[in-house]
DNA sequence: ATAGTTGCAAAAGTTTTGCATTGTA
DNA sequence: TACAATGCAAAACTTTTGCAACTAT
Protein backbone atom coordinates (compact mmCIF):
# COMPACT_ATOMS: atom_id res chain seq x y z
CA UNK A 1 0.00 0.00 0.00
CA UNK A 2 1.73 3.64 -0.83
CA UNK A 3 0.85 6.67 0.43
CA UNK A 4 -2.07 8.36 -1.19
CA UNK A 5 -1.77 12.09 -1.80
CA UNK A 6 -5.60 12.24 -0.45
CA UNK A 7 -4.38 11.07 3.25
CA UNK A 8 -1.79 13.71 3.01
CA UNK A 9 -4.02 16.83 2.16
CA UNK A 10 -6.39 15.65 4.78
CA UNK A 11 -3.47 15.42 7.63
CA UNK A 12 -2.57 19.18 6.60
CA UNK A 13 -6.28 20.25 6.48
CA UNK A 14 -6.70 18.64 10.12
CA UNK A 15 -3.43 19.69 11.66
CA UNK A 16 -4.04 23.35 10.42
CA UNK A 17 -7.35 23.07 11.92
CA UNK A 18 -5.79 22.45 14.89
CA UNK A 19 -3.27 25.35 14.52
CA UNK A 20 -0.55 22.97 14.20
CA UNK A 21 1.93 23.54 11.11
CA UNK A 22 1.75 20.96 8.82
CA UNK A 23 5.10 19.76 9.46
CA UNK A 24 6.92 16.98 7.16
CA UNK A 25 7.18 14.98 10.80
CA UNK A 26 3.80 15.86 12.06
CA UNK A 27 1.90 14.69 8.67
CA UNK A 28 3.65 11.56 8.67
CA UNK A 29 2.48 10.96 12.50
CA UNK A 30 -1.19 12.49 11.18
CA UNK A 31 -1.34 10.10 8.60
CA UNK A 32 -0.54 7.26 10.65
CA UNK A 33 -2.66 7.87 13.37
CA UNK A 34 -6.17 9.34 11.48
CA UNK A 35 -6.19 7.48 8.50
CA UNK A 36 -8.23 4.02 9.69
CA UNK A 37 -9.78 3.01 12.31
CA UNK A 38 -9.75 4.16 16.19
CA UNK A 39 -6.54 2.99 17.67
CA UNK A 40 -4.89 2.57 20.95
CA UNK A 41 -1.21 3.47 20.29
CA UNK A 42 1.90 3.83 22.79
CA UNK A 43 4.79 6.82 21.55
CA UNK A 44 7.13 3.37 21.23
CA UNK A 45 4.94 1.87 19.44
CA UNK A 46 4.05 4.50 16.62
CA UNK A 47 7.77 5.46 16.39
CA UNK A 48 8.59 1.35 15.63
CA UNK A 49 6.01 2.06 12.90
CA UNK A 50 7.45 4.52 10.98
CA UNK A 51 10.81 3.65 11.25
CA UNK A 52 10.79 1.82 7.88
CA UNK A 53 9.75 5.30 6.15
CA UNK A 54 12.09 7.18 4.33
CA UNK A 55 12.58 10.22 6.40
CA UNK A 56 13.03 9.36 10.29
CA UNK A 57 11.05 10.72 13.48
CA UNK A 58 12.88 10.38 16.35
CA UNK A 59 11.54 9.20 19.67
CA UNK A 60 11.52 12.42 21.22
CA UNK A 61 9.50 14.20 18.24
CA UNK A 62 6.97 11.71 18.52
CA UNK A 63 6.35 12.06 22.14
CA UNK A 64 6.12 16.26 21.81
CA UNK A 65 3.84 15.65 19.09
CA UNK A 66 1.78 13.53 20.32
CA UNK A 67 1.31 15.80 23.72
CA UNK A 68 0.48 18.87 20.81
CA UNK A 69 -1.90 16.51 19.19
CA UNK A 70 -3.31 15.54 22.48
CA UNK A 71 -3.41 19.53 23.80
CA UNK A 72 -4.95 20.37 20.63
CA UNK A 73 -7.44 18.03 21.59
CA UNK A 74 -6.79 15.21 18.67
CA UNK A 75 -5.96 12.52 20.96
CA UNK A 76 -6.86 11.81 24.11
CA UNK A 77 -4.03 10.05 27.10
CA UNK A 78 -4.52 7.36 28.96
CA UNK A 79 -2.58 6.02 31.78
CA UNK A 80 -3.57 2.35 32.23
CA UNK A 81 -0.22 1.10 34.61
CA UNK A 82 3.10 1.81 35.08
CA UNK A 83 4.37 1.42 31.63
CA UNK A 84 4.15 3.63 28.65
CA UNK A 85 1.03 6.12 28.14
CA UNK A 86 -1.43 5.29 26.04
CA UNK A 87 -2.97 7.64 23.20
CA UNK A 88 -6.37 7.44 21.72
CA UNK A 89 -7.56 8.50 18.50
CA UNK A 90 -10.93 8.37 20.03
CA UNK A 91 -11.25 11.66 22.34
CA UNK A 92 -15.12 11.23 22.57
CA UNK A 93 -16.12 10.48 26.49
CA UNK A 94 -15.88 6.46 26.71
CA UNK A 95 -14.23 3.93 29.15
CA UNK A 96 -11.80 1.34 28.39
CA UNK A 97 -11.04 -2.16 28.82
CA UNK A 98 -7.38 -3.12 29.99
CA UNK A 99 -6.17 -7.01 29.34
CA UNK A 100 -3.74 -7.67 31.78
CA UNK A 101 -2.30 -10.16 30.13
CA UNK A 102 -1.75 -8.79 26.87
CA UNK A 103 -1.17 -4.98 28.20
CA UNK A 104 -3.91 -4.17 25.28
CA UNK A 105 -6.81 -2.01 25.67
CA UNK A 106 -9.96 -1.78 24.37
CA UNK A 107 -12.94 0.38 24.08
CA UNK A 108 -15.81 -0.23 26.13
CA UNK A 109 -18.39 -0.08 23.71
CA UNK A 110 -21.69 1.85 23.71
CA UNK A 111 -21.85 5.13 25.66
CA UNK A 112 -24.23 4.16 28.30
CA UNK A 113 -21.59 3.64 31.11
CA UNK A 114 -22.46 5.46 33.81
CA UNK A 115 -21.48 6.31 37.50
CA UNK A 116 -23.57 6.83 40.32
CA UNK A 117 -23.16 7.75 44.28
CA UNK A 118 -20.42 10.29 43.40
CA UNK A 119 -19.50 12.11 46.13
CA UNK A 120 -18.85 15.99 45.78
CA UNK A 121 -15.38 16.58 44.52
CA UNK A 122 -13.01 18.22 47.48
CA UNK A 123 -14.05 21.82 48.53
CA UNK A 124 -12.51 24.29 45.58
CA UNK A 125 -12.43 21.66 42.85
CA UNK A 126 -14.48 20.70 39.61
CA UNK A 127 -14.34 17.21 37.72
CA UNK A 128 -13.06 17.61 34.97
CA UNK A 129 -13.03 13.80 34.19
CA UNK A 130 -13.71 10.72 34.96
CA UNK A 131 -11.81 7.99 34.11
CA UNK A 132 -12.77 4.16 34.31
CA UNK A 133 -10.88 1.41 33.52
CA UNK A 134 -12.55 -2.28 33.42
CA UNK A 135 -9.42 -4.45 34.08
CA UNK A 136 -9.64 -7.87 32.45
CA UNK A 137 -7.94 -11.10 32.65
CA UNK A 138 -7.83 -14.48 30.81
CA UNK A 139 -6.93 -14.73 27.17
CA UNK A 140 -8.99 -13.06 24.79
CA UNK A 141 -10.35 -14.92 22.38
CA UNK A 142 -8.39 -14.65 18.63
CA UNK A 143 -9.56 -12.60 15.88
CA UNK A 144 -7.89 -11.76 13.34
CA UNK A 145 -4.79 -9.66 13.33
CA UNK A 146 -4.25 -8.34 17.02
CA UNK A 147 -1.43 -6.18 16.81
CA UNK A 148 0.06 -6.48 20.63
CA UNK A 149 1.56 -2.54 20.70
CA UNK A 150 2.87 -3.03 23.96
CA UNK A 151 5.15 -5.52 25.25
CA UNK A 152 3.43 -7.80 27.95
CA UNK A 153 3.73 -7.40 31.36
CA UNK A 154 5.43 -9.94 33.37
CA UNK A 155 3.73 -12.24 34.61
CA UNK A 156 4.91 -13.84 38.23
CA UNK B 1 8.73 11.40 68.19
CA UNK B 2 11.01 8.72 69.05
CA UNK B 3 11.10 5.14 67.20
CA UNK B 4 7.97 2.95 69.50
CA UNK B 5 8.62 -0.78 70.17
CA UNK B 6 5.35 -1.72 69.87
CA UNK B 7 4.65 -0.63 66.38
CA UNK B 8 7.85 -2.33 65.45
CA UNK B 9 5.98 -5.84 66.94
CA UNK B 10 3.61 -4.89 65.21
CA UNK B 11 5.08 -4.67 62.05
CA UNK B 12 6.87 -8.04 62.51
CA UNK B 13 3.23 -9.70 63.22
CA UNK B 14 1.96 -8.01 59.75
CA UNK B 15 5.12 -8.90 57.73
CA UNK B 16 5.03 -12.33 59.06
CA UNK B 17 1.38 -12.80 58.52
CA UNK B 18 1.40 -12.01 55.09
CA UNK B 19 4.52 -14.28 54.69
CA UNK B 20 7.01 -12.05 54.42
CA UNK B 21 10.40 -12.32 56.35
CA UNK B 22 10.83 -9.32 58.92
CA UNK B 23 13.75 -7.83 57.38
CA UNK B 24 15.16 -4.56 58.78
CA UNK B 25 14.29 -2.31 55.57
CA UNK B 26 10.72 -4.22 55.22
CA UNK B 27 10.03 -4.00 59.06
CA UNK B 28 11.30 -0.07 58.54
CA UNK B 29 9.02 0.56 55.38
CA UNK B 30 5.77 -1.59 57.08
CA UNK B 31 6.37 1.66 60.49
CA UNK B 32 6.02 4.12 57.76
CA UNK B 33 3.31 2.74 56.25
CA UNK B 34 0.81 0.84 58.14
CA UNK B 35 1.39 3.19 61.88
CA UNK B 36 -0.93 6.03 60.61
CA UNK B 37 -3.87 6.71 58.76
CA UNK B 38 -4.07 5.14 55.53
CA UNK B 39 -1.18 6.93 52.89
CA UNK B 40 -0.87 7.49 49.13
CA UNK B 41 2.74 7.06 48.96
CA UNK B 42 5.35 6.97 45.85
CA UNK B 43 8.21 5.31 45.84
CA UNK B 44 10.13 8.07 45.80
CA UNK B 45 8.42 10.13 48.25
CA UNK B 46 8.62 7.08 50.73
CA UNK B 47 12.41 6.84 50.08
CA UNK B 48 12.77 10.29 50.51
CA UNK B 49 11.31 10.07 54.17
CA UNK B 50 13.83 7.44 54.99
CA UNK B 51 16.69 8.65 53.91
CA UNK B 52 17.19 10.25 57.66
CA UNK B 53 16.58 7.29 59.06
CA UNK B 54 19.86 5.83 60.80
CA UNK B 55 20.35 2.95 58.46
CA UNK B 56 19.79 3.48 54.70
CA UNK B 57 17.35 1.81 52.26
CA UNK B 58 18.07 1.84 48.57
CA UNK B 59 15.04 3.21 46.44
CA UNK B 60 15.10 0.11 44.61
CA UNK B 61 14.47 -1.93 47.53
CA UNK B 62 11.62 0.72 48.37
CA UNK B 63 10.13 -0.35 45.01
CA UNK B 64 10.42 -3.92 45.68
CA UNK B 65 9.30 -4.07 48.77
CA UNK B 66 6.58 -1.75 47.82
CA UNK B 67 5.67 -4.32 45.23
CA UNK B 68 5.97 -7.43 47.69
CA UNK B 69 3.63 -5.74 50.10
CA UNK B 70 1.09 -5.36 47.37
CA UNK B 71 1.72 -8.62 45.86
CA UNK B 72 1.28 -9.65 49.58
CA UNK B 73 -2.10 -7.93 49.38
CA UNK B 74 -1.00 -5.18 52.36
CA UNK B 75 -1.00 -2.38 49.11
CA UNK B 76 -2.72 -1.80 46.31
CA UNK B 77 -1.15 0.17 43.36
CA UNK B 78 -2.09 2.98 41.77
CA UNK B 79 -1.37 4.78 38.05
CA UNK B 80 -2.98 7.50 37.21
CA UNK B 81 -0.86 9.67 34.90
CA UNK B 82 2.58 9.07 33.31
CA UNK B 83 4.53 10.17 36.69
CA UNK B 84 5.74 7.48 39.28
CA UNK B 85 2.75 5.07 40.60
CA UNK B 86 1.11 5.50 43.85
CA UNK B 87 0.58 2.57 46.58
CA UNK B 88 -2.25 3.22 48.59
CA UNK B 89 -2.14 1.58 52.03
CA UNK B 90 -6.09 1.11 52.12
CA UNK B 91 -6.68 -2.05 49.71
CA UNK B 92 -10.09 -2.14 50.33
CA UNK B 93 -12.56 -1.62 47.28
CA UNK B 94 -12.02 2.62 46.81
CA UNK B 95 -12.01 5.13 43.79
CA UNK B 96 -10.00 8.18 44.16
CA UNK B 97 -9.60 12.18 43.36
CA UNK B 98 -6.62 13.43 41.58
CA UNK B 99 -6.10 17.03 41.83
CA UNK B 100 -4.33 17.26 38.53
CA UNK B 101 -2.77 20.73 40.34
CA UNK B 102 -1.15 19.57 43.16
CA UNK B 103 -0.42 15.59 42.32
CA UNK B 104 -2.46 14.74 44.88
CA UNK B 105 -4.66 11.54 45.37
CA UNK B 106 -7.70 11.64 47.62
CA UNK B 107 -10.28 8.92 48.64
CA UNK B 108 -13.72 8.84 47.69
CA UNK B 109 -14.99 8.81 50.91
CA UNK B 110 -17.68 6.12 51.20
CA UNK B 111 -18.41 3.13 49.19
CA UNK B 112 -21.34 3.87 47.38
CA UNK B 113 -19.69 4.75 44.24
CA UNK B 114 -21.16 2.34 41.09
CA UNK B 115 -20.73 1.55 37.65
CA UNK B 116 -23.53 1.07 35.60
CA UNK B 117 -24.27 0.26 31.95
CA UNK B 118 -21.02 -1.30 31.46
CA UNK B 119 -21.14 -4.29 28.47
CA UNK B 120 -19.54 -7.88 29.08
CA UNK B 121 -15.79 -8.06 29.17
CA UNK B 122 -14.42 -9.38 25.86
CA UNK B 123 -14.72 -12.88 25.30
CA UNK B 124 -12.32 -15.31 27.16
CA UNK B 125 -12.00 -12.44 30.02
CA UNK B 126 -13.04 -11.95 33.38
CA UNK B 127 -13.53 -8.46 35.07
CA UNK B 128 -11.10 -8.42 38.06
CA UNK B 129 -11.17 -4.83 38.69
CA UNK B 130 -12.71 -1.44 37.57
CA UNK B 131 -10.67 1.50 38.74
CA UNK B 132 -12.40 4.63 38.92
CA UNK B 133 -10.16 8.25 39.11
CA UNK B 134 -11.91 11.66 38.87
CA UNK B 135 -9.90 14.11 37.82
CA UNK B 136 -10.81 17.23 39.62
CA UNK B 137 -9.04 21.03 38.80
CA UNK B 138 -8.68 24.11 41.13
CA UNK B 139 -7.00 24.88 44.25
CA UNK B 140 -8.36 22.46 46.70
CA UNK B 141 -9.14 24.74 50.21
CA UNK B 142 -6.36 24.83 52.68
CA UNK B 143 -6.46 22.34 55.40
CA UNK B 144 -3.91 21.38 57.89
CA UNK B 145 -0.65 19.76 57.44
CA UNK B 146 -1.06 18.50 53.51
CA UNK B 147 1.83 17.08 52.58
CA UNK B 148 2.49 16.83 48.44
CA UNK B 149 4.70 13.57 48.39
CA UNK B 150 5.07 14.00 44.42
CA UNK B 151 6.09 17.04 42.40
CA UNK B 152 2.77 19.09 40.87
CA UNK B 153 2.95 18.37 37.26
CA UNK B 154 4.10 20.99 35.04
CA UNK B 155 1.70 23.03 33.94
CA UNK B 156 1.76 24.60 30.71
C1' DA C 1 26.11 -26.15 55.84
C1' DT C 2 22.72 -24.83 52.44
C1' DA C 3 18.74 -23.78 49.94
C1' DG C 4 16.12 -20.19 49.41
C1' DT C 5 15.56 -15.12 50.06
C1' DT C 6 16.87 -10.51 50.04
C1' DG C 7 18.85 -5.86 48.85
C1' DC C 8 20.98 -3.03 45.86
C1' DA C 9 24.09 -1.53 41.82
C1' DA C 10 23.54 -1.37 37.39
C1' DA C 11 20.67 -1.65 33.36
C1' DA C 12 16.53 -0.79 31.01
C1' DG C 13 12.73 1.77 29.88
C1' DT C 14 9.96 6.11 29.64
C1' DT C 15 9.46 11.06 29.32
C1' DT C 16 11.03 15.91 29.26
C1' DT C 17 14.04 19.74 28.21
C1' DG C 18 17.34 23.00 25.99
C1' DC C 19 18.77 24.81 22.09
C1' DA C 20 20.47 24.77 17.15
C1' DT C 21 17.90 24.67 13.13
C1' DT C 22 13.97 25.42 10.30
C1' DG C 23 9.99 27.51 8.48
C1' DT C 24 6.75 31.44 7.99
C1' DA C 25 5.49 36.02 7.36
C1' DT D 1 15.31 39.75 7.72
C1' DA D 2 13.41 38.69 11.90
C1' DC D 3 11.06 35.94 14.92
C1' DA D 4 8.50 32.26 16.55
C1' DA D 5 8.06 27.35 16.13
C1' DT D 6 10.15 22.91 15.56
C1' DG D 7 12.82 18.51 16.09
C1' DC D 8 16.01 15.94 18.35
C1' DA D 9 20.26 14.85 21.32
C1' DA D 10 20.99 14.64 25.70
C1' DA D 11 19.38 14.68 30.32
C1' DA D 12 16.16 13.39 33.76
C1' DC D 13 13.25 10.43 35.78
C1' DT D 14 10.93 5.85 36.83
C1' DT D 15 11.15 0.95 37.13
C1' DT D 16 13.21 -3.73 36.68
C1' DT D 17 16.78 -7.18 36.85
C1' DG D 18 20.86 -10.03 38.07
C1' DC D 19 23.62 -11.55 41.39
C1' DA D 20 26.55 -11.12 45.77
C1' DA D 21 25.42 -11.28 50.50
C1' DC D 22 22.51 -12.77 53.93
C1' DT D 23 19.03 -15.71 56.76
C1' DA D 24 16.53 -19.20 58.75
C1' DT D 25 16.50 -23.69 59.20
Amino acid sequence: MTTSPESDAAARKRLRQAGLRPTRQRILLARRLFDGPHRHVTAAGLHAEVLGEEAGVSLATVYNTLHQFTKAGLLRELVVDSGPSFFDTNTSHHQHFFLEESGRLVDVPGDRVSVSGLPPAPPGTTVSRIDIVVRVTGKEAEEGTASPLRRPRTLE
